[in-house]
DNA sequence: ATCCCGGTGA
DNA sequence: TCACCTGGAT
Protein backbone atom coordinates (compact mmCIF):
# COMPACT_ATOMS: atom_id res chain seq x y z
CA UNK A 1 0.00 0.00 0.00
CA UNK A 2 1.11 3.38 -0.82
CA UNK A 3 2.37 5.18 2.01
CA UNK A 4 1.12 9.29 2.58
CA UNK A 5 4.34 11.07 1.18
CA UNK A 6 4.13 8.55 -2.20
CA UNK A 7 0.29 9.42 -2.83
CA UNK A 8 1.38 13.08 -2.15
CA UNK A 9 4.51 13.13 -4.57
CA UNK A 10 2.28 11.05 -7.11
CA UNK A 11 -0.73 13.32 -7.22
CA UNK A 12 1.86 16.31 -8.09
CA UNK A 13 3.99 13.47 -10.60
CA UNK A 14 0.12 13.23 -12.26
CA UNK A 15 -0.69 16.81 -12.42
CA UNK A 16 2.48 17.78 -13.35
CA UNK A 17 1.94 15.53 -16.20
CA UNK A 18 -1.35 16.59 -17.57
CA UNK A 19 -0.44 20.12 -17.16
CA UNK A 20 2.67 20.85 -17.77
CA UNK A 21 4.07 24.24 -16.40
CA UNK A 22 1.50 26.26 -14.74
CA UNK A 23 3.99 29.55 -13.91
CA UNK A 24 1.74 30.40 -11.13
CA UNK A 25 1.32 33.18 -9.64
CA UNK A 26 -0.09 35.66 -12.56
CA UNK A 27 1.39 39.35 -12.24
CA UNK A 28 4.45 40.77 -13.18
CA UNK A 29 6.21 41.88 -10.08
CA UNK A 30 5.90 41.07 -6.45
CA UNK A 31 4.00 44.06 -5.60
CA UNK A 32 1.24 43.13 -8.24
CA UNK A 33 0.77 39.58 -6.68
CA UNK A 34 0.49 40.45 -3.46
CA UNK A 35 -2.29 42.79 -4.54
CA UNK A 36 -3.62 40.16 -6.77
CA UNK A 37 -3.60 38.08 -3.45
CA UNK A 38 -5.53 40.34 -1.35
CA UNK A 39 -8.31 41.27 -4.12
CA UNK A 40 -9.06 37.45 -4.83
CA UNK A 41 -10.54 37.04 -1.34
CA UNK A 42 -13.54 35.15 -2.16
CA UNK A 43 -13.56 36.76 -6.03
CA UNK A 44 -13.27 34.88 -9.47
CA UNK A 45 -9.49 36.07 -10.92
CA UNK A 46 -11.44 37.02 -13.87
CA UNK A 47 -12.98 40.32 -11.76
CA UNK A 48 -9.61 40.54 -10.07
CA UNK A 49 -8.06 41.13 -13.16
CA UNK A 50 -10.38 43.63 -13.75
CA UNK A 51 -9.78 45.74 -11.13
CA UNK A 52 -5.89 44.97 -11.74
CA UNK A 53 -6.63 46.70 -15.08
CA UNK A 54 -7.98 49.49 -13.61
CA UNK A 55 -5.20 49.65 -11.48
CA UNK A 56 -2.73 49.97 -14.40
CA UNK A 57 -4.60 52.57 -15.99
CA UNK A 58 -4.51 55.13 -13.43
CA UNK A 59 -0.75 53.98 -13.10
CA UNK A 60 -1.78 53.20 -9.48
CA UNK A 61 0.44 49.91 -9.32
CA UNK A 62 3.08 51.02 -6.13
CA UNK A 63 2.66 51.24 -2.63
CA UNK A 64 3.18 55.27 -2.69
CA UNK A 65 0.36 55.61 -5.49
CA UNK A 66 -2.44 53.67 -3.69
CA UNK A 67 -1.70 55.29 -0.35
CA UNK A 68 -1.76 58.82 -2.40
CA UNK A 69 -5.18 58.78 -4.24
CA UNK A 70 -8.09 58.99 -2.67
CA UNK A 71 -9.80 56.35 -0.90
CA UNK A 72 -12.94 57.31 -2.97
CA UNK A 73 -11.30 56.85 -6.70
CA UNK A 74 -9.52 53.34 -5.55
CA UNK A 75 -12.61 52.42 -4.09
CA UNK A 76 -13.54 53.12 -8.06
CA UNK A 77 -10.73 51.61 -9.08
CA UNK A 78 -11.39 47.94 -7.25
CA UNK A 79 -15.29 47.89 -7.56
CA UNK A 80 -14.85 44.81 -10.32
CA UNK A 81 -13.13 43.02 -7.29
CA UNK A 82 -16.04 43.06 -4.85
CA UNK A 83 -15.65 43.81 -1.36
CA UNK A 84 -14.89 47.27 -3.00
CA UNK A 85 -14.53 49.09 0.72
CA UNK A 86 -13.40 46.43 2.38
CA UNK A 87 -10.84 45.76 0.04
CA UNK A 88 -9.87 49.11 -0.32
CA UNK A 89 -8.89 49.27 3.26
CA UNK A 90 -7.04 45.76 3.50
CA UNK A 91 -4.87 46.99 0.25
CA UNK A 92 -4.07 50.53 1.56
CA UNK A 93 -3.05 48.76 5.25
CA UNK A 94 -0.66 46.64 3.23
CA UNK A 95 0.47 49.37 0.99
CA UNK A 96 0.99 51.58 4.19
CA UNK A 97 3.13 48.71 6.25
CA UNK A 98 5.03 48.38 3.22
CA UNK A 99 5.96 52.15 3.15
CA UNK A 100 6.38 52.24 6.78
CA UNK A 101 8.55 49.79 7.27
CA UNK A 102 10.31 48.30 4.19
CA UNK A 103 10.27 52.05 2.10
CA UNK A 104 7.86 50.67 -0.16
CA UNK A 105 9.90 47.52 -1.33
CA UNK A 106 8.68 44.59 -1.29
CA UNK A 107 12.75 43.29 -1.96
CA UNK A 108 13.36 44.53 1.62
CA UNK A 109 10.34 42.56 3.06
CA UNK A 110 10.94 39.61 1.58
CA UNK A 111 14.63 39.72 3.38
CA UNK A 112 12.57 38.72 6.51
CA UNK A 113 12.68 35.65 7.54
CA UNK A 114 10.13 33.06 6.95
CA UNK A 115 7.97 32.93 10.79
CA UNK A 116 8.64 36.37 11.45
CA UNK A 117 7.32 37.67 8.04
CA UNK A 118 4.22 35.41 8.20
CA UNK A 119 3.54 36.55 11.69
CA UNK A 120 3.91 40.19 10.57
CA UNK A 121 1.49 39.78 7.31
CA UNK A 122 -1.23 37.80 9.85
CA UNK A 123 -1.20 40.81 12.61
CA UNK A 124 -2.54 43.19 9.40
CA UNK A 125 -6.16 43.81 9.00
CA UNK A 126 -7.41 42.04 6.30
CA UNK A 127 -4.24 39.36 5.79
CA UNK A 128 -5.41 35.52 6.90
CA UNK A 129 -3.26 32.60 5.98
CA UNK A 130 -4.31 32.07 2.41
CA UNK A 131 -3.54 35.55 1.65
CA UNK A 132 -0.15 35.46 3.87
CA UNK A 133 1.01 32.27 2.49
CA UNK A 134 0.12 33.67 -1.20
CA UNK A 135 2.53 36.54 -0.63
CA UNK A 136 5.45 34.58 0.89
CA UNK A 137 5.60 31.77 -1.76
CA UNK A 138 5.01 33.78 -4.60
CA UNK A 139 5.72 37.67 -3.78
CA UNK A 140 8.67 36.91 -1.37
CA UNK A 141 10.37 33.45 -2.92
CA UNK A 142 9.57 31.57 0.48
CA UNK A 143 8.85 27.54 1.21
CA UNK A 144 5.77 27.43 2.47
CA UNK A 145 2.50 25.44 0.93
CA UNK A 146 -0.28 27.53 0.34
CA UNK A 147 -3.95 25.88 0.91
CA UNK A 148 -6.76 26.74 -0.11
CA UNK A 149 -10.80 26.02 -0.75
CA UNK A 150 -9.38 23.88 -3.21
CA UNK A 151 -6.26 22.04 -1.71
CA UNK A 152 -9.15 20.63 0.76
CA UNK A 153 -11.34 19.56 -1.86
CA UNK A 154 -8.72 17.55 -3.86
CA UNK A 155 -6.75 16.42 -0.79
CA UNK A 156 -10.17 15.07 0.46
CA UNK A 157 -12.06 13.90 -2.10
CA UNK A 158 -8.26 11.89 -2.59
CA UNK A 159 -9.05 10.32 0.98
CA UNK A 160 -5.94 11.57 2.47
CA UNK A 161 -7.68 14.20 4.80
CA UNK A 162 -10.96 14.91 5.85
CA UNK A 163 -12.64 17.71 4.10
CA UNK A 164 -13.21 19.46 7.61
CA UNK A 165 -9.67 19.60 8.16
CA UNK A 166 -8.65 23.28 9.30
CA UNK A 167 -5.84 25.04 7.56
CA UNK A 168 -2.87 24.37 9.29
CA UNK A 169 -3.17 20.89 9.64
CA UNK A 170 -3.58 20.49 5.94
CA UNK A 171 -0.52 22.63 5.31
CA UNK A 172 1.85 20.66 7.78
CA UNK A 173 0.63 17.44 6.41
CA UNK A 174 1.52 18.19 2.94
CA UNK A 175 4.62 20.35 3.60
CA UNK A 176 6.13 16.96 5.90
CA UNK A 177 5.29 15.05 2.86
CA UNK A 178 6.39 16.39 0.11
CA UNK A 179 9.96 17.08 -0.99
CA UNK A 180 10.19 20.03 -3.39
CA UNK A 181 12.16 23.44 -4.26
CA UNK A 182 10.32 26.66 -3.87
CA UNK A 183 9.33 26.15 -7.64
CA UNK A 184 7.96 22.51 -7.08
CA UNK A 185 5.69 24.27 -4.20
CA UNK A 186 4.83 27.27 -6.32
CA UNK A 187 3.70 24.56 -9.26
CA UNK A 188 1.82 22.66 -7.08
CA UNK A 189 -0.41 25.20 -5.75
CA UNK A 190 -1.17 26.42 -9.39
CA UNK A 191 -2.06 22.74 -10.44
CA UNK A 192 -4.21 22.33 -8.03
CA UNK A 193 -5.70 25.60 -8.84
CA UNK A 194 -6.49 24.25 -12.78
CA UNK A 195 -7.33 20.77 -11.63
CA UNK A 196 -10.18 22.61 -9.47
CA UNK A 197 -11.29 24.77 -12.34
CA UNK A 198 -11.14 21.62 -14.81
CA UNK A 199 -12.26 18.58 -12.79
CA UNK A 200 -12.54 18.82 -9.36
CA UNK A 201 -15.39 21.64 -9.69
CA UNK A 202 -17.67 21.69 -6.54
CA UNK A 203 -20.09 18.91 -8.40
CA UNK A 204 -17.03 17.09 -9.24
CA UNK A 205 -16.26 16.36 -13.48
CA UNK A 206 -14.52 13.39 -13.70
CA UNK A 207 -14.16 12.53 -16.50
CA UNK A 208 -10.16 12.93 -18.19
CA UNK A 209 -9.33 13.68 -14.48
CA UNK A 210 -5.63 12.75 -14.40
CA UNK A 211 -6.02 12.15 -10.64
CA UNK A 212 -8.45 9.38 -11.19
CA UNK A 213 -7.57 6.08 -10.35
CA UNK A 214 -6.96 3.46 -13.17
CA UNK A 215 -9.80 1.62 -12.52
CA UNK A 216 -12.08 4.77 -12.44
CA UNK A 217 -10.44 6.35 -15.67
CA UNK A 218 -13.37 7.28 -18.45
CA UNK A 219 -16.47 7.21 -15.47
CA UNK A 220 -17.83 10.97 -15.16
CA UNK A 221 -18.32 9.94 -11.51
CA UNK A 222 -17.28 9.32 -8.76
CA UNK A 223 -14.15 10.85 -8.31
CA UNK A 224 -11.11 8.31 -6.25
CA UNK A 225 -11.75 7.92 -2.95
CA UNK A 226 -10.01 6.83 0.37
CA UNK A 227 -6.69 6.25 -1.05
CA UNK A 228 -5.54 5.97 2.34
CA UNK A 229 -7.84 6.48 5.38
CA UNK A 230 -6.79 9.16 7.52
CA UNK A 231 -6.36 8.75 11.13
CA UNK A 232 -6.46 12.13 12.24
C1' DA B 1 -29.90 31.56 -8.01
C1' DT B 2 -25.26 30.27 -7.13
C1' DC B 3 -20.54 30.56 -7.14
C1' DC B 4 -15.90 32.82 -7.08
C1' DC B 5 -8.02 30.89 -5.07
C1' DG B 6 -11.36 34.54 2.46
C1' DG B 7 -11.22 37.30 6.50
C1' DT B 8 -13.33 39.64 10.34
C1' DG B 9 -16.08 40.32 14.31
C1' DA B 10 -18.95 38.33 17.74
C1' DT C 1 -19.48 28.54 14.96
C1' DC C 2 -21.63 31.95 11.70
C1' DA C 3 -23.43 36.27 9.42
C1' DC C 4 -21.54 39.53 6.77
C1' DC C 5 -19.12 41.85 3.03
C1' DT C 6 -19.49 42.87 -2.97
C1' DG C 7 -19.77 42.61 -8.11
C1' DG C 8 -19.78 39.90 -12.16
C1' DA C 9 -20.10 35.42 -14.77
C1' DT C 10 -22.74 31.34 -15.66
Amino acid sequence: METRKETVKNIYKALKRHFGLTHWWPGDTPFEIALGAILTQNTAWANVEKALDNVKAKDWLSPEALTEAASEEVEEALRPSGYFRQKTERVRLFCSHLLTHYQGSMKKLGERPLKELREELLSLKGIGPETADDILLYACHKKIFVVDAYTKRIFSRCGLVSEKIAYHPLQALIEKNFAGTVKDYQEFHGLIVWTAKDFCRKTPACRGCPLALPEQRGQAFPCRRSAIPWDG
